[in-house]
DNA sequence: CGCAATCACGGGATTCGTTA
DNA sequence: TAACGAATCCCGTGATTGCG
């Protein structure tokens, strides 16, 4: 990045975006949340090249790199680059720290795939615009194709995570007596959903949340969830079972966790982490437990 | 009392399943 | 198929708690 003026800011010299001018009825888009903490976030910015030079002045080399020019692009062009070339949209709003939810709420264009959009060119020039006035004035291209690399890996990681509920889910199905699926209820007016559920119409017999604590501090949360789940289902269906499969990392405190999912309502609570015999191992024990008299 | 560690909370991101 | 909502993860901030 530049130790100079950021073209949002500076000059006004890039295109302005009629959408982030609108007033707002004191709710704030991007450009005021950035506008807001700009001359905190300049400040720091110099102070970290600083450190970053004293910090490793033995180890910084001068070389010649490419490097993107924005503030030389007109929107148009722009546009058209983004048009032509999808898979470079990414990394220009994840240097921005723009993301999807940004340009929803700000430009009003709903569900953009921000790893491979496919755009009209209306809305590639709204977002060409909307991009140039957050863009500094240049970057250096790997450090930009670094960003996207980050982005991506993040989602990658997450879309993973998202697989070890399905996991679990494929093992009930292979172990109980199902079909288990995932299902909504209804109680006192709200919807609940059930990870994995049996059968998938009528009154539920059996009801699994199926939950991820990566963290500790979220265990709190994770558990009001879970108790308070159970006992809307056992308010509706006061026969059923409730059982919870929670993936939690730190095995120490397992029994921490069992003991604040004590309930009547809870009828089984299991642990497994991610490899396939913990999931059928934890999956065949709650299975025992709610699936009593069935089969 | 002052400082450090921990907690609670909320915002932002992405993914997935459901629904219109 | 597009749009939406639920769920989960990550992170920073301010409040609270605990210790010396």
């Amino acid at each position: 990045m530049t130790p100079e003026k950021n073209s949002l800011f500076g000059g006004e010299t890039t295109p302005t975006n009629d959408a982030l001018n609108e007033p707002t009825g004191g709710y704030g888009n991007q450009r005021q949340y950035v506008s807001k903490v700009l001359p905190a976030a300049e400040m720091r910015q110099r102070e970290v090249e600083k450190e970053l030079r004293h910090a490793f002045g033995r180890y910084i080399e001068t070389r010649q790199i490419e490097v993107i020019v924005f503030e030389r692009i007109p929107a148009t062009d722009l546009a058209r680059a983004i048009l032509n070339h999808p898979l470079i949209l990414k990394p220009l709003l994840a240097a921005c720290n723009l993301a999807g939810r940004a340009l929803k709420r700000d430009l009003k264009i709903d569900n953009i795939d921000t790893y491979e959009p496919t755009l009209t060119s209306a809305q590639a020039n709204a977002v060409a615009g909307y991009l140039l006035s957050f863009l500094p004035q240049y970057i250096e291209l790997p450090a930009l194709s670094r960003i996207d690399r980050v982005s991506f890996i993040d989602k990658e990681i997450r879309k993973d995570k998202g697989r070890w509920e399905k996991l679990v889910c494929e093992a009930l199905n292979l172990y109980g007596h199902g079909p288990f699926k995932k299902r909504k209820f209804e109680a006192g007016g709200q919807v609940f959903e059930l990870d994995a559920a049996t059968p998938a119409k009528g009154d539920v017999q059996i009801g699994i949340d199926i939950k991820r604590i990566e963290a500790r501090q979220d265990i709190h949360k994770r558990c009001d969830e879970i108790v308070n789940k159970a006992a809307k289902l056992k308010a509706v269906f006061r026969k059923s079972k409730f059982g919870a499969v929670i993936y939690y990392p730190f095995i120490q405190e397992h029994p921490n966790v069992t003991s604040r999912l004590t309930s009547p309502n809870i009828d089984a609570v299991v642990f497994a982490s991610g490899s396939a015999e913990t999931i059928e191992n934890a999956v065949r024990l709650l299975l025992a437990k709610v699936e009593g008299r069935k089969l």
